[in-house]
DNA sequence: ATCCTAAATGAAATATTGTTGCATTTATAT
DNA sequence: ATATAAATGCAACAATATTTCATTTAGGAT
């Protein structure tokens, strides 16, 4: 379990998105706290085998419609989804930062430190958003590759 | 835009990765061609009946290999394929380009003309290839949009 | 505290998407 | 013209995502 104090963060969470705090959804936002890369249904499925998968995809959906988390996709086209920054708002992301997925270890960090460069693109083109992704090594991974 | 290439052009490309000349790759290579938007396995599906699925897929993964062609995902996560620069070897792509994902058409632009600025990510990180992506409206829906 | 209702969950069925194995066909080098 | 390695087509399979519906649960009303 988590510290009660998070618990009543996320809580929180969910009363603020007119959520209802369920187990599995409480379950699934610590979890998701706990890391610094973004989390996929399948790595969810991988750690809560006691909720049902169609559960898993529900609340990330939802999660993703409130603004919650938001949904990248890795190297191989499978969605991960990253919690959002404070200014997220429901279907409208400022996710304009990087996202680096490690060819190694597969996992997707969000890089929200970053921000990105003006681009100015070819005319008739009106974008309303942008990521960069980046992939490679992340720190740990380059870390082992350099010792052996 | 993309280069008008006729059908010796197109058995010449397969000869030179050592590709059997089959009418299958010929017209998808044709096909690929003749749009300035990346293609999806779907797409193919849907303008050639009479070619196996499963074909498809392994023309697709074979020109991939080969580097003919490279790979991006749409908004929706799938999978995307593109004619190369010259410039794109097997397995080492130089598609360190802007990718462009249409809101309203969802067709995948190559912007090939453009080149990503420099980007210095935190300490650790060791990339290797960079895409930016950015989304909204292509020039045509966006006339569209203008006109309505 | 108990009840009520809408929301959320779980389980099964279905749909979609991508892969594997194998028999047949085809391109191409000899 | 033939041999053979590669490519195709088909069927079965596997993995992934969605739909439907009965059951359970959270949270407001009484």
């Amino acid at each position: 379990m988590t510290s009660i104090k998070n618990n009543y963060q996320f809580e929180d969470m969910l009363d603020k998105h007119q959520l209802k705090k369920t187990a599995p959804r409480l379950r699934v936002l610590s979890m998701m706290y706990s890391k610094n890369t973004a989390t996929s249904q399948p790595d969810l499925e991988n750690v809560m085998h006691d909720i049902d998968r169609v559960t898993l995809y529900r609340i990330l959906n939802v999660f993703e419609e409130k603004g919650i988390i938001h949904k990248v996709f890795d190297l191989n086209g499978t969605a991960n989804y990253a919690v959002c920054h404070s200014d997220c708002e429901a279907n409208h992301h400022h996710d304009e930062h990087v996202h680096f997925n490690c060819t190694v270890c597969k996992n997707v960090y969000c890089l929200n430190e970053l921000s990105l460069p003006d681009i100015t693109l070819p005319a008739g083109f009106k974008p309303e958003s942008f990521t960069l992704y980046a992939s490679g090594l992340c720190p740990k991974c380059n870390k082992k590759n350099l010792v052996k």
